[in-house]
DNA sequence: ACCTGGCATGTAGCATGCTGCGTGTCAACG
DNA sequence: CGTTGACACGCAGCATGCTACATGCCAGGT
């Protein structure tokens, strides 16, 4: 349906607020913004936001029950984003998925990754091997139980303690942004041809690598395991619009075949 | 002074506007809120906002003659680009300037633009040789004339044109971004040590590898500008806060040493 | 039947009012 | 003289009013 986290908690009251339940702020993430943001981001997602559809600020504001400013700012960070493009005096619009832009955001993954990878264990503490072991664990949880959403976050702990440990916050970032952007895009990260168990057995040579020091290792099974991925999606993005996925975002994808050294 | 650009052009007259000569929408770029991201940027670079000051959107929206909601969405949109920190209830603080941060911005620059260059020169047509061609030149004179802003408009629309020719428009956007930080954070983008003659000169085996179509002397020629130029505007930031610079940053810019293939 | 032009509708974008909150200040008290 | 507490001030953030503009629709003309 479309809300923003809406507890009864308190938070700053601002001008006049008519009817209805109010929506607040909520001590854990503040900003209205930020939270439409996700509630947006969730709404594509779950389908519930249609690409190609027009959708204006005004009536999602409506929706949403705040009022047009965070909406707006939202709108406006998702387009930064690329997730949405505005249509001047018309809306804006909820950018279809292309199979291309999939295949160029885990290029980008790819070039980066793999290096932070190698850099990661390069400099990993104890720290980082007990991270990883954590979080691979508590995805096979989630994958017994079946619950997606927890298996996700697990997922994104595991890349987000690498890209951690490999000293460089601005790459993190980048990274989680790109991560951010086909989340979104893809109806289900999880494709339907793997198990949630399969993807979480993709991590153990990751975490077997990083643990026995081996940098090469640890970055060419970080590789594969992103551009098996990438792969997937792809195939994936392509069956959903025109049928055959193309082979050259298939090869654009593999084609980051990245050496890098210290 | 801290101006946006506000010819007589007529454009939308909005909401009530007491005296003074009003700001608009220029035909050009549209939205006063690029126009604001555009000035705050410059009155960065220019030295007139100073890191470590606490301003507020209040102030600068009455400097700038314009209301507070652009000037606001122009300050997130700064803010998520890591210029300026929101401080709640307190304004915003522009960041210092931080020699880490550039070592990681051009260690991210040389994992991707080098692969970049690559792939560009292996996919150029007459065209990219062209442009390539057309840019130095421009630089040449701009460097003749000592017109700095003419010569980085040109050194970017150099680097921009084989970014474009490396067929990821994802990875091309990345890069800008970082090169926008660079460049805003960066005083002088062209440092002291460095003539506007030298950094045209350094372009050269750029193009002189992408006219031969050998990728990899190209890749190598790009590596060796970029990781040259990073290193001299982390010395040069160390310069301007403590005084050494950290063996590490370089450390860090250089070892971006990837080699990829196809 | 086919243009054509005006108008209603809905929109993004800017201006501005309003509120709770962090911070500095200064006075009263120990 | 040091400590504490109330108060004023300025801030970000949200709500909302307002305007120009793009588009679709329908009437009137050809």
């Amino acid at each position: 349906m479309l809300r923003v986290n809406a507890p009864p908690g308190r938070g700053r009251a601002h001008g006049p607020r008519e009817g209805g339940q109010t929506v607040r702020a909520v001590a854990g993430t503040s900003s209205l913004t930020e939270q439409v943001v996700e509630a947006v981001r969730e709404a594509i997602h779950s389908g519930e936001l249609r690409p190609g559809e027009l959708y204006s600020v005004y009536r999602l504001a409506g929706q949403l029950n705040v009022s047009r400013t965070p909406v707006r700012e939202a709108m406006l960070r998702l387009a930064e984003a690329g997730l949405v493009r505005f249509e001047r005096s018309r809306g804006f619009r909820v950018l279809r998925r292309d199979p291309r832009e999939i295949a160029e955001v885990f290029h980008l993954r790819l070039l980066l990754e793999v290096p932070a990878t190698r850099r990661a264990t390069r400099h990993a503490g104890p720290g980082l091997a007990r991270a990883l072991h954590e979080e691979l664990e508590a995805m096979r949880a989630a994958a017994a139980d079946h619950d997606e959403p927890r298996f996700m976050r697990h997922d994104r702990a595991f890349h987000d303690a690498i890209l951690a440990a490999g000293a460089n916050r601005r790459l993190a970032e980048v990274v989680a942004g790109l991560r951010d952007a086909t989340v979104t895009l893809g109806a289900s990260t999880v494709d339907r041809s793997r198990s949630l168990a399969d993807v979480a057995a993709e991590h153990e040579p990751i975490l077997a690598a990083v643990l026995a020091g081996d940098a090469d290792a640890a970055a060419t099974a970080m590789r594969a395991h992103v551009a098996h991925t990438g792969e997937l999606l792809v195939a994936q993005a392509a069956a959903e619009n025109g049928r055959p996925a193309d082979p050259a975002d298939i090869a654009l994808v593999h084609e980051a075949l990245n050496e890098s050294t210290t």
